[in-house]
DNA sequence: CGGAAAGGTGAATCAGTTGTCATATTGTTG
DNA sequence: CAACAATATGACAACTGATTCACCTTTCCG
């Protein structure tokens, strides 16, 4: 109502930002609204119908704006999308982030983290889609994001090797490792089918974790 | 969509035309040969250009026929798709089969599947791509070849629990996080770099089958 | 051999998109 | 409040690309 003289400067760090802000940025409170309402009619309209099936105008009619006003915060359809996967990136780490920093170990780790991005998946179904749409339209924010995850995901593993929780090996190669195997098990249990519980399939990897996939031994095989 | 177009022709409606064999299915060799030839075409522009960007003229171009000579064979963009998903999948199936048959135990056709697969996508990298991009044109598709893919993986783990191989455990869930696992793995180290080669990798996994991720201890916290 | 069926052609059609622009509305500021 | 800047509008020009169709060419077989 009144005009409060920070409210020109409630965008974030509008100063010499590196990732191009499009046509323009929104210079007020309203241009401001209208660019997030955009973005997540975007997030919605790709996450139904898929990035090639759905139309400007249907993201558009998704945010309550015209055609012409899409243009005036996004480049086009391919810059919209990377700023979706971008931030949706952004916030699956955090909330991952959040949900283990309590964990005692790794092992308890993995398995609080993937209960929760099992969670997450389910309730924000769009994640999967657009991420795996945006590997065939721009494969560099595809990589970007799996390699932004996988760097903290290393940083844990190593973590956890010096603190002997986990044995020494190759860490990069088992993060992708990991990473696969939520991706996969999110998409067939979370996505398609919750016909096996999310402690179960928890459970299941634990276990695995734990102790292989082999018979115990230490010597299985000359 | 193709629907209203084929009453006008009275050809005396063939029984049962469902969806399945496409508009005709060639009846002469050299028919065969140009259906062949707009096959490995289409799996050839998919690959590289993506299945959007690829339109049905890069086919035929590609394939040195006319552009109706396409939908001599094809009704369209998404029965091509259809067509090559499930040739390639009966192809990388029989491919990894063959590979696996001389393993000694479950190990080590793990390892021989892993390492196989890798070899196979860094030769056929067509695949990957084909294969993803169906999941988003028609879903159906792209479950069908991995659940089929995941009957086989069943069958085999069943197998080797059996004969004591492996602990007991979930093995549908374990099926799907292995082929998360190669999964990722190829898209990483097959597709995007070999900057790490597949002994290291399918080293990596093995101990991963072998002795877990943790430390030794059948307990190791309460 | 001859003619019918199968195979092949490619310009024309047609549906659906994107991105533009002249114009209208809203908010800000001196 | 008047002038100005930022936002918003929506019809439409320009383009893309899938599919059709009327008409040739080749192959098959009695």
């Amino acid at each position: 109502m009144t005009r409060t003289a920070s409210l020109k400067t409630a965008t974030p760090a509008p100063a010499g930002d590196a990732a191009q802000p499009g046509p323009g940025a929104p210079k007020t409170a309203r241009g401001a609204r209208t660019r997030a309402r955009i973005l997540k009619a975007a997030e919605d309209t790709f996450g139904t119908l898929g990035y090639h099936r759905a139309g400007i105008s249907d993201i558009t009619r998704a945010a309550g704006v015209a055609q012409g006003t899409f243009y005036t915060y996004f480049a086009g359809k391919e810059e919209i999308l990377r700023e979706l996967v971008r931030d949706m990136g952004h916030q699956v780490r955090a909330h991952l982030a959040a949900e283990i920093v309590d964990a005692g170990d790794r092992l308890q780790a993995e398995e609080k983290g993937l209960r929760a991005f099992l969670q997450y998946l389910f309730e924000h179904p769009s994640l999967y889609r657009v991420l795996q749409e945006a590997q065939f339209v721009d494969e560099s924010i595809y990589r970007e994001y799996y390699e932004a995850f996988g760097r903290g995901y290393l940083r844990m593993l190593a973590d956890a090797t010096r603190k002997g929780e986990i044995r020494a090996g190759n860490n990069e190669v088992r993060v992708w490792a990991l990473m696969g195997m939520s991706n996969f098990l999110g998409l067939r249990y979370a996505l398609w089918d919750r016909d096996v519980s999310f402690d179960e399939i928890v459970a299941t990897i634990s276990d695995l974790f734990r102790n292989g996939l082999t018979l115990e031994g230490p010597e299985k095989n000359p």
